[in-house]
DNA sequence: TGGGAATACTAAGTATTCCTGAGTATCGGG
DNA sequence: CCCGATACTCAGGAATACTTAGTATTCCCA
């Protein structure tokens, strides 16, 4: 019995996979063949991976990650706030980014004391 | 030639696992150990991960990151400006994590006009 | 100077996991 | 009812990881 988090028995990248697929409103199929996958063999794997059966491995999330506009690292946040923060960080120019990271920073210095 | 960033041919997780690993200071066997690796394939398998030759599963990856210190999604991060924000998020307390998610949002609105 | 221990690393065969191909289940439209 | 699309399952061959045995290098110190 040792649940960190809310819900689910499926593995993280799995529902990560799942919720940035549907956030997409891509089939399964779909997604496979535009990262590259087979089409005869498309549709069960990316299956497999969002029914947790299977892990796909890095190279695949990226190509997944891209087409799915989330950074590969979202597939493996287990938790909701870290995965949260990873889609907005991804979404910022570069100068924002750094921006963000300063601020990050300063709220850390602050927490020590 | 297609190399998004600076260095190394070695794959992401390997480069961030040696990172992480070099940071708290410990040997590649002793950090296979604590992850509850036998002593005896432990150090094989801890360098098998850093040098790229073998990949380590999500789980491995979770207690790695355990004992040095970072977040999973951390050894995924194929960009250091990313990989920097996993490791100042995941020092903060929730309440400043919070805190951190509304300035990205803020961040975001200002950024799209 | 010459062990000895610690660390990093490699090769090869076995063990484990994934990928492919064939198939079932369900739903909605025509 | 039938068809296409989508989601899903299973089994065996294909690919990858794990274990065992071993080498190379450094540092310590007797």
């Amino acid at each position: 019995m040792t649940r960190t988090q809310h819900s689910a028995d499926v593995s993280v990248i799995a529902r990560r996979l799942r919720e940035a697929r549907l956030n997409v409103g891509i089939s399964q199929k779909n997604l496979g063949i535009q990262a590259g996958i087979d089409e005869f063999s498309s549709s069960t794997r990316v299956n497999q991976y969002e029914r947790g059966k299977h892990v796909p491995d890095f190279q695949t999330l990226e190509k997944f990650g891209s087409i799915l506009h989330v950074p590969t690292a979202f597939f493996y946040a287990r938790d909701d706030v870290t995965a949260e923060m990873l889609l907005l960080f991804a979404n910022l120019p570069r100068s924002q980014q750094n921006r963000a990271l300063s601020y990050l920073k300063k709220l850390g210095q602050k927490g020590v004391g």
